[in-house]
DNA sequence: TTAGGGACTTAGGAAGTACACC
DNA sequence: GGTGTACTTCCTAAGTCCCTAA
């Protein structure tokens, strides 16, 4: 039986993407049919072949006079001198696949733990010297120095940072095993300064083709297993001791696979555009219901959708630092104000969402939103939840009855990407230079990253970049007053001695003007920009949320280089719709 | 219905590199 | 060529969401 998968996948009418990988294909003509294949997803493969992981090197041997203290006295504890000894032989060779097991860092011995006790008796500051001081080593090495160990990165790459997927070759996201270190997490992290234990070779899962090279383990070792599922993407697994969570290998975002992924993320929020106003509709009527449940769930979806707040789904408690999204609100996550900076019904949130980051809001509600928010919040404490008859598992659930492949998540893709094309199309001016139409698309940009609350710290360097900027304004601002000047004296001669020579100095004058009033212009553009941006990320929008196609047609209608807008590895990873998008595309 | 496992996407910071300017 | 800055890549934590079993 032969059928289309991807219409399969998205439903009659939905074009194919051009990118399905040709192995897939089978028979000819018209619409590519191929046979079928029993799979959620489509990501079904037929042959995976690849070298396993590469085996991070990064304990090291300490010099013998590189010491530790502990309350003040010299301590030379294995442990925190992390150094076999002697000290490995080993070292000095790749370690791709040849680590031995007494590479692996020593914990404490029962000796030591009743020695240290207490961390800040602990003095480390000559290993911190030691590894600043290699750190400036590295930094000063000689260009040709530097030159050979890119080589040999290049090299590691080239052997293990492929594979081939359906007859392709593919390049793989994190072909790397995690090093071990001290795990820090992000916030307030209950698990921070843990042990990351080192990955060894019977840690790891190998998924290959059953009829492919399975790869190596390194000499004396072996794998914990090699299996053969063609229904997963990854190519090798581990579980690490943290969180107990698995860890994998996987393709680069230019791969095939991810990128028809990708289609199909932003195709199932374009379909959301055709029955978001039904949606909005059902859940507007469902703040009046009768049943609480639906009450939470329609303010919960109106969060969701307004605002672009995650799922937020449980976390365990003292696992992981204390963040929410919209289901896992507490009562202590919003104030209420009937009133406030002349708004009514105004809710002022303050959370931490996800690693972390802080989501501060005040936000005008509807009324009925606003009455119902106090419903929920009567009889409760602060550190109760919100929505205390809703999880994500009820909201997808209802989401899915709404639309196929409808999760709380599509609503993010959705808007950021709705809001992009919204804001391009208003903020765009035709009569623009490139540079104004660049700006215009780092505003429309920049809008999705406030909405989807995308922050980043300010750069250490800002103020003062930010000071060189006004500083190359104000002197290119004295280059324009003088070139004024000149060109007025310039005007006075030609008026004198009316000849050619005062003429062409006149027409000099003026193209010099011309040319300081676009400079000075862009560099107001770019500090208007640069201060816009402080401490907003561009990145995570571009990258995850907006449809490249949309940015891709404008490029084509307004006369902008696709490279103005994505660089390099962004090209790659939207190869798909480079190819497939023109000027007319709508989201 | 819920908990836990599994597979995948999304996320910001650090490190590395390229480039502009002097 | 040196230096400061911006851009890019790497890294891996932290989410989402689906599935299965009890």
């Amino acid at each position: 039986m032969y059928r289309c998968l991807a219409t399969s996948l998205l439903g009659r009418g939905v074009p194919r993407p051009p990118f399905i990988p040709t192995a897939l294909r089978a028979g000819s003509g018209g619409c590519s049919r191929w046979e079928e294949e029993k799979t959620n997803d489509g990501v079904k493969w037929k042959q995976l072949e690849h070298k396993g992981p590469y085996f991070v090197p990064l304990y090291e041997p300490l010099p013998d006079d590189v010491q530790f203290y502990y309350d003040g006295r010299p301590l030379r504890s294995s442990s925190l001198i992390a150094n076999p000894s002697p000290p490995c032989p080993l070292h000095h060779v790749p370690l791709c696949h040849t680590q031995p097991s007494s590479f692996l860092p020593q914990e404490m011995t029962p000796q030591e733990q009743e020695i240290i006790k207490q961390l800040d008796k602990c003095d480390f500051r000559e290993i911190h010297k030691y590894f600043v001081d290699k750190n400036e080593a590295r930094k000063a090495l000689s260009k040709e120095e530097k030159q050979k160990l890119k080589e040999e990165a290049d090299k590691i790459q080239e052997e293990y940072g492929y594979c081939i997927l359906d007859g392709h070759r593919e390049k793989i996201g994190n072909f790397k095993t995690e090093p071990p270190g001290l795990f820090r997490g992000r916030g307030d992290h209950p698990k921070m300064g843990m042990l990351k234990k080192r990955i060894m070779p019977e840690d790891v899962i190998i998924n290959c083709s059953k009829d492919s090279k399975i790869p190596e383990p390194p000499v004396g070792h072996k794998w914990k297993e090699v299996r053969f599922d063609n229904t997963v993407t990854w190519l090798a697994s581990w579980t690490e001791n943290i969180q107990n969570s698995l860890k994998y290998i996987m393709l680069n975002p230019s791969s095939k696979l991810k990128g028809e992924k990708d289609w199909q993320k932003f195709e199932v929020a374009r379909k959301l555009k055709d029955v978001v106003h039904k949606i909005r509709a059902q859940y507007q009527a469902d703040w009046k219901s009768k049943e609480m449940k639906k009450r939470q769930r329609a303010v919960a979806l109106y969060f969701i959708d307004k605002l672009a707040l995650r799922a937020g789904n449980e976390k365990e408690e003292g696992e992981t630092a204390d963040t929410v999204g919209c289901c896992s609100l507490r009562v202590e996550h919003i104030k209420l104000h009937s009133k406030l900076d002349g708004q009514e019904h105004v809710v002022e949130f303050d959370f931490l969402g996800k690693d972390s980051i802080r989501y501060y809001n005040k936000v005008s509600v509807e009324k009925p939103v606003f009455k119902n928010l106090q419903l929920f919040m009567k009889n409760k404490d602060p550190g109760d939840d919100l929505f205390d008859r809703l999880s994500t598992a009820v909201l997808n659930k209802h989401l899915q009855k709404l639309m196929n492949g409808l999760t709380a998540k599509v609503f993010r893709t959705y808007n950021a990407s709705i809001t992009l094309q919204e804001q391009l199309k208003a903020l765009t001016n035709p009569e623009d230079s490139v540079a104004g139409k660049l700006l215009s698309y780092n505003r429309a940009n920049r809008a999705v990253a406030i909405l989807c609350n995308h922050q980043r710290s300010t750069p250490k360097t800002f103020e003062k970049s930010m000071q060189n900027l006004q500083t190359k304004i104000d002197a290119k601002k004295e280059q324009l007053e003088k070139a004024q000047q000149e060109l007025e004296e310039a005007e006075d001669e030609f008026k004198d001695k009316k000849d050619a020579k005062a003429e062409a100095n006149v027409q000099k004058k003026k193209k010099l003007l011309e040319r300081l009033k676009e400079q000075l212009a862009k560099l107001n553009v770019q500090a208007t920009d640069k201060e816009e941006n402080k401490q907003i990320a561009l990145g995570t929008s571009k990258l995850n949320y907006l449809d490249p196609r949309i940015s891709i047609a404008w490029c084509k209608k307004f006369g902008v280089p696709i490279e103005k807008i994505f660089n390099k590895t962004q090209r790659e990873k939207f190869a798909w719709a480079i190819d497939m998008t023109d000027e007319d595309f709508e989201f």
